[in-house]
DNA sequence: TTCCGGGTTT
DNA sequence: AAACCCGGAA
């Protein structure tokens, strides 16, 4: 079982599988023009790690109207990108695509390079980015494995291990690789990862109408429930949180936050995890003293990052001395925020209108 | 209210 | 292995 070796019956399969994507692929707005403009795949990839096509899309079209092209975005602050990033999560993607623009205006000529090794040392750009862009863009013969095609190829081979995992998607790329030297690497990646999101599915998947079923191990063995599972169970503990909102002439404070850390270089209303800890304690965190109102929350946030849970309690205070605005502290309209904020920041910030 | 999906970096 | 976000479905 598993993708033929005979170099004829790759090519079937290979037939098959192109014929099933030109039947059932789902219409988007870049799909169907040909010899697309590499920096906009690379922009347009990035933005949909980790990020559904719906969500993305606005941000993506906005994007490339603001910066066309790789010399546009190489001039762009990192404040610019942040805020056009605002409310799309994974603020690092924002900022690694504009070091990328930068490394290939200053290192490759301003030309998205083609070699799927230089692809990968361009920062945010990993092993799926880097094979989508070098198989839809330049036509080379290389497997794009993200979680889809990652479960189908678990599956059709018989592979045993966490889907997620490197080292499947590792063996998976190297499985799959034949059937992509048979050409049209680009359309072959399109149509597995649309495959595994259509039919393949991690629950119940359509195995009859699934044109790798004849070959697929897991199918033919009746194993597909225990072949591409993801079975990694991440704890999300829940944190106690207090936002402080400073407000003064209907402006509020808002703070930028370390850029390392969590929402890094984003700007809210400062926060403090405390568990336990009565907020009045946390006075000292801030660089001015305040005095905080702790009889009535303004309002409760509760909001979900990748690994925990907030539990946002926002509480009225005041500065009891001179705040210095500048690079960390800012007054800003609520309800014109012009600083980079995130979803979270947004909805605390949400709490004052309504 | 909970569950779930989705790549790269360190 | 852990850190990093958000929104849509169940």
């Amino acid at each position: 079982m598993g993708l033929p070796s005979d170099p004829e019956a790759l090519d079937r399969l290979h037939e098959r599988l192109l014929g099933w994507f030109a039947e059932h692929r789902r219409e988007l707005p870049w799909r169907g023009s040909e010899d697309e403009d590499p920096y906009a795949l690379l922009v347009r990839e990035i933005m949909l790690q980790q990020t559904r096509m719906s969500t993305a899309l606005p941000y993506y079209e906005r994007w490339l109207e603001r910066w066309p092209g790789v010399e546009d975005l190489a001039e762009a602050s990192e404040e610019e990108v942040l805020d056009a990033w605002q409310g799309l999560g994974y603020y690092n993607r924002a900022r690694w695509l504009l070091r990328t623009a930068r490394k290939i205006r200053d290192e490759h000529g301003g030309e998205v390079p083609r070699r799927l090794s230089q692809l990968e040392q361009l920062p945010g750009v990993g092993p799926y980015t880097a094979a989508a862009i070098a198989s839809m863009a330049f036509d080379k013969p290389a497997p794009a494995v993200d979680g889809n095609m990652a479960r189908v190829g678990a599956r059709v081979e018989g592979i045993e291990g966490e889907v997620t995992s490197d080292k499947l998607k590792r063996e998976v790329r190297t499985r799959l690789g034949p059937v992509f030297e048979r050409g049209r690497a680009g359309r072959l990646n399109e149509a597995l990862m649309e495959l595994g999101s259509l039919v393949c599915t991690p629950v119940d998947p359509a195995c009859e109408v699934c044109p790798l079923s004849p070959v697929c191990t897991a199918y033919q063995g009746a194993r597909v429930d225990e072949l591409g599972i993801d079975r990694s169970t991440p704890d999300l503990s829940t944190h106690a949180v207090t936002a402080l909102i400073l407000a003064r002439n209907g402006q509020v404070l808002v703070h930028r936050r370390d850029p390392d850390g969590l929402l890094g270089g984003l700007w809210g209303p400062p926060v403090i995890e405390h568990g336990d800890t009565p907020p009045a304690t946390l006075a000292p965190d801030l660089p001015f003293a305040v005095e905080v109102d702790e009889t009535e929350p303004i309002g409760r946030v509760e909001h979900t990052f990748s690994h925990k849970r907030w539990q946002v309690r926002a509480l009225a205070a005041e500065p009891r001395e001179e705040v210095v605005t500048g690079e960390a502290w800012q007054w800003v309209d609520p309800a014109d925020v012009d600083v980079p904020t995130s979803a979270l920041d947004d909805r605390v910030l949400g709490l004052l209108d309504g």
